[in-house]
DNA sequence: TGTACATCAGTGAACGCGCGTTCACTGATGTAC
DNA sequence: TGTACATCAGTGAACGCGCGTTCACTGATGTAC
């Protein structure tokens, strides 16, 4: 049995953790399809050939990287959109947590973003996994306050799937809101807070509809 | 003067275009930035060497492929969006659109979802100023409508927004929905559907709201 | 505690291969007279 | 219309380079007794 970690283990995760660092920061400019392993193992600073104790490919690499960037996402989602408080209050701490967390972890956000919809499946399909665990626990969420009363399940995962869609882009469009203009980031901010605003608005009014409860 | 385009130009055009054709397929499985030189010339059946007569990098001809997915939309789209009928009508109109145009230009569509946030920057920019474009008229039309009615021109553009994003997204869905299962697509239609509808709600109960049009 | 052996993370040389780019070229098309 | 020259899209050889993967290895860590 193997129970305590022990020196050898302790060493060869800290060998992964620095391949995974390597491999997020090269991906500032390019994307996973082209990213190579000796690219990687280079910015490590260990063989090409060390490569191959962590991960079979490049792309059980990028599933790993997945892992790391949306895997610690759930509690802090859990807490923040469980949260109590009128609308504005709302859509207030959602920004911020957004914003937060593009300013933590920049490289994580354009990760995900960029292999959303990127050249590589298993870690495409892997995204769309996570991405799906958030809208559901998103969904779990809404379903609590007294406005989804009478909402079908469906109709409470399109809504979930509206504002995990709008997190996600609004993430990006921060992450690209260049520094050297201190305002960019603002009306981004703004222009998301009134499109939660309106999607809000949408959802009061949702049964109100001629046939609403069908 | 070379008014008349000559059997030359004639011939250089179509070489150009089978490049892009060529490079279009090839990005079914792979992102831009991990798409090469040779790939594209031996796929398109010219020389190494031709490629340097039409395009400067593959960067070059990425951008040039954002042209040719975007460019032609820009009519369908007016025409679309100024249609008249109640919102159910235009709803159901619109996902006409996009299930058509995903059905004819497939390749195209993926290429835009992919490079959208992909690892090319003269691509990314690009797809973002063709969808500010597309996002401009989508305003104008929406800003004829009676609903419209009082909104600033900054809330007519974060709505039109949130309707490109979401006509983006769920091409990129349809894409996405596996050809096995023909229920899959209809699913997605149907989520879509649904949040047009609770954001055209939002739309109609915007100045309702205390503060409203401030 | 000490010793003898097993494990295994990381190494370094070697391989064949496809890459992007250069260069001088060819020969069909275009132009001037 | 015919001829002589210019243009230029596409060619093919050549280059140096970095790639992914294999293999036998080393030596520190772990384990059994």
């Amino acid at each position: 049995m193997s129970h305590i970690p022990g020196v050898r283990q302790a060493q060869k995760q800290k060998t992964r953790q620095a391949l995974l660092d390597a491999a997020l920061e090269l991906l500032e400019g390019q994307s996973l399809s082209s990213l190579g392993l000796r690219e990687v193992t280079r910015a490590a600073g260990v063989a090409p050939t060390a490569f191959y104790r962590h991960f079979r490919s490049i792309a059980d690499l990028g599933v790993a990287l997945v892992e790391e960037a949306l895997g610690s996402l759930h509690p802090t989602i859990r807490t923040t959109v469980s949260t109590t408080g009128d609308g504005e209050e709302r859509i207030a701490r959602a920004l911020e947590l957004i914003a937060g967390h593009v300013d933590a972890y920049p490289a994580h956000v354009r990760f995900i973003a960029r292999e959303r919809h990127g050249g590589v499946r298993p870690v495409r399909e892997a995204i769309h996994r996570q991405l799906g665990l958030f809208t559901a626990e998103v969904g779990e969420a809404l379903a609590k306050d007294p406005v989804s009363a009478g909402w079908s399940e469906e109709d409470v995962l399109m809504l979930a799937q509206l504002y995990v869609d709008l997190m996600l882009g609004t993430a990006s469009l921060l992450l690209e809101a260049p520094a050297s203009e201190p305002g960019a980031r603002e009306r981004v901010s703004r222009m998301a807070a009134r499109q939660m605003r309106l999607i809000g608005i949408g959802r009061t009014h949702w049964l109100d509809r001629p046939g609403g409860d069908r």
